[in-house]
DNA sequence: GTTCCGCATGAATCGATAG
DNA sequence: ACTATCGATTCATGCGGAA
């Protein structure tokens, strides 16, 4: 059986409880600048960096030597132009010891309708990684994909896999949909990760869709392993990594997100 | 007759030849840091805003105030980490008056195949766009694509909700009619393009595909209007400009390229 | 058990107007 | 001049209930 364990309050005073070395993976989606201001009291985008760089020092402590710290992130446009604190965000985690391993980008396949008189919807975010030492735990056969529905449907492809997965150790009678999957050729994805929002009700603003965890929990961790989400939100990371069998723990400042993150968290826990 | 121009030398030189404010639209794929240096005698990657940073200065006196100014660009991996010299033009430029108004994300879609330790292949570049001014010359309409195959069978039978404004409840403001789209054949694209590279015999080592400068120069330019490419290798940029009947300046420093371009821009042209 | 179909939902941005 | 608020704009998906 997993542990999993649900905090409410500041991040940077919570983490301080927590041991040092003992994280695996971080994978979070912190509030973005100035976003949601109605629902969520994110940090202006001026001082963004000074706002998160504490944070991160708290979780290069925690972070195992070999673990992977993964931030999804976008930048917000101000005055028509795109802002810059996730580049100078990025500048500032390197002066820190961090390393810029790799920038993965999610291709939002639903994105937000709109028109503007210079620029089309955004259909787009990073997704940043940042590891300790140039020698870090990833698992590349755990992610591998059919190579037929390689450029569309990896999404889809994804959570048959899962499915698969977590059948065949119940013990259940998926025969069928097992044998589509035989002798199809697995091959490597690329930093291209083609991901839809999950528009389902979950009670919280910011979709991001159980996938992406899923992708970095298979490739950054093993079974067992502990994984750390600080702004859980609506607890998506938590889902993912008890699926996954995976520990977990996460952190909200607001007590209302919390109980729905628990909540879904036991939930999805009893169905497995 | 569209006129096309090509030059052999040092763009920086070149430059300053052409008159002011004359270009609507520069693109260009500039040598990236240190890569194929056999072929091409790229800037340093520590160095390479401030090789960069004087071209952009000609380019800025070159373009038309409502022009726009597209960098195709990738930043490459150096002892295990991103290096950040795009991070830092993209800094560097702003602080020279340009407006960074949008990064838009080439997905290749047959990215070079490979394995490694610790990453998976690249299948992704930015696609940086500058500008002198929030309002410039941007034709949506003439780059809208098919609408998915979801509003065949969404839009056959509408609810009440479809049929009026239905403001969204996670109080961001956002409401939608979905009746508006009855009928619709084409929809603005978003800020992701899918471009599959071209693997062709071309005699020169960077390509991107001629879609590419196909649906930059169809967003921002006008017919006879004109378009810059200061690096311009193969000449892709040049053949998309003729075949869209935009008038077009190519340059580039070696001698053996500039020839191929010509050309390829030349046989184009007599196949149109 | 499986497919089909209806439908709510989502990290938005700009320009005009008002204070 | 500078800031706050408000209205206008527009897609694609996964989920859940029904067939």
């Amino acid at each position: 059986m997993n542990k999993i364990e649900n905090y409410v309050g500041d991040c940077l005073q919570i983490l301080k409880g927590v041991d040092s070395e003992t994280i695996d993976l971080v994978i979070t989606s912190p509030p973005y600048a100035d976003a949601r201001k109605k629902q969520y009291s994110g940090p202006c985008a001026d001082k963004y960096v000074e706002w998160f760089l504490p944070i991160a020092e708290e979780i290069k402590r925690v972070l195992k030597p070999t673990g992977t710290f993964i931030i999804n992130i976008k930048e917000k446009v101000v005055s028509g132009e795109r802002h810059t604190y996730v580049l100078e965000l990025i500048q500032a985690m390197r002066k820190k010891q961090w390393l810029w391993t790799e920038e993965w980008m999610w291709h939002k396949k639903n994105c937000f309708p709109g028109k503007w008189p210079n620029r089309f919807r955004d259909s787009w975010e990073r997704c940043l990684q940042f590891n300790l030492q140039k020698k870090f735990k990833m698992n590349q056969d755990s992610v591998r994909v059919p190579i037929g529905d390689w450029a569309e449907g990896r999404l889809k492809n994804l959570s048959k896999t899962d499915k698969q997965r977590d059948n065949s150790k119940s013990g259940s009678s998926f025969g069928k949909n097992v044998s589509n999957w035989v002798g199809k050729k697995l091959v490597y994805p690329t930093n291209v990760l083609h991901f839809a929002t999950e528009c389902g009700n979950k009670k919280h603003p910011a979709a991001f869709p159980k996938s992406l965890p899923v992708f970095f929990i298979k490739l950054f961790t093993d079974k067992d392993d502990l994984v750390l989400d600080p702004f859980e939100g609506g607890g998506t990371t938590g889902i993912a990594a008890v699926e996954l069998g995976r520990n977990y723990i996460g952190i909200d400042l607001d007590e209302k997100y919390s109980a729905i993150a628990q909540e879904r968290i036991k939930k999805h826990l009893e169905q497995l």
